[in-house]
DNA sequence: AGAAATTTGTCCGTATGTATC
DNA sequence: AGATACATACGGACAAATTTC
């Protein structure tokens, strides 16, 4: 099989597809085997461990070396949402980073959810040309 | 090559030893090619790409597909402004929070200044009955 | 306690897709 | 259009931690 990624890569599908069963704890503690998980999304077990790594890093489970991967309770209904996005700055931001007006800025936004809202909403503005790809 | 991972593991080396170059700014700006870096430390792509992987995840460089990795540290003397204020909550904001338009929210700005400019600005948005941090 | 089976962790090689220069 | 660079995906192999018998 070639590598079409045409839409989401697979290992995203996999890990929404998952994060859905977690949230509506279809899963209740332990997740499926890497093994299992290989066989019933017929992906190679890299591709498994890339989906389950994102869960991880969402906070949604955590993974035991020779034991498998446990949803976290604790983080079932706190999770977070990671996005990075180009923004025209407000005139007060615009002044505070000395640039004109309609300029854009990069912005790492951090949501933390809880029971379905938001509990903090963390926003990171930088310039475009400081720093990272632009 | 088996595998030996004895003491920490290759790619764990790897991230270690990068991670004394940004600190020390032997890389100004922009990270050796994966290609590069595979062949400096004779490790496979995959190895490679899990080294980057972690200092990515400590924020320390940032990836752009076809482009490559650039050190973004926020690593020198600046000046720190804080204040703590309260707004009326914008749409989208009112939104994640699951509050009515016009309420009012906790904002927590941190301003890191760099030669008399903003380099980094970030907003910390709470709920007005959420007491302290986290 | 010990051995075997299970499960995740690390590493390699290859191939192809996608983005950028 | 071509070259370069990162992203995705497959397969195989062995190591290390845990559980099971």
């Amino acid at each position: 099989m070639p590598t079409p990624h045409y839409g989401l890569p697979r290992y995203r599908v996999i890990a929404e597809e998952l994060r859905g069963r977690i949230r509506s704890r279809a899963i209740d503690q332990l997740m499926p085997t890497e093994t299992v998980l290989m066989q019933e999304f017929s992906a190679s077990r890299g591709t498994v461990r890339q989906a389950l790594a994102v869960l991880r890093e969402e906070g949604l489970i955590a993974t035991a070396p020779g034991r498998g991967s446990y949803v976290r309770e604790a983080h079932n209904e706190s999770h977070v949402r990671k996005r990075e996005d180009e923004v025209f700055a407000p005139s007060d931001l615009a002044e505070l980073f000395g640039l004109p007006q309609g300029a854009r800025l990069r912005v790492n936004e951090t949501i933390v959810l809880r029971a379905g809202a938001a509990h903090t909403v963390t926003r990171v503005y930088r310039r475009l040309s400081d720093q990272g790809p632009c």
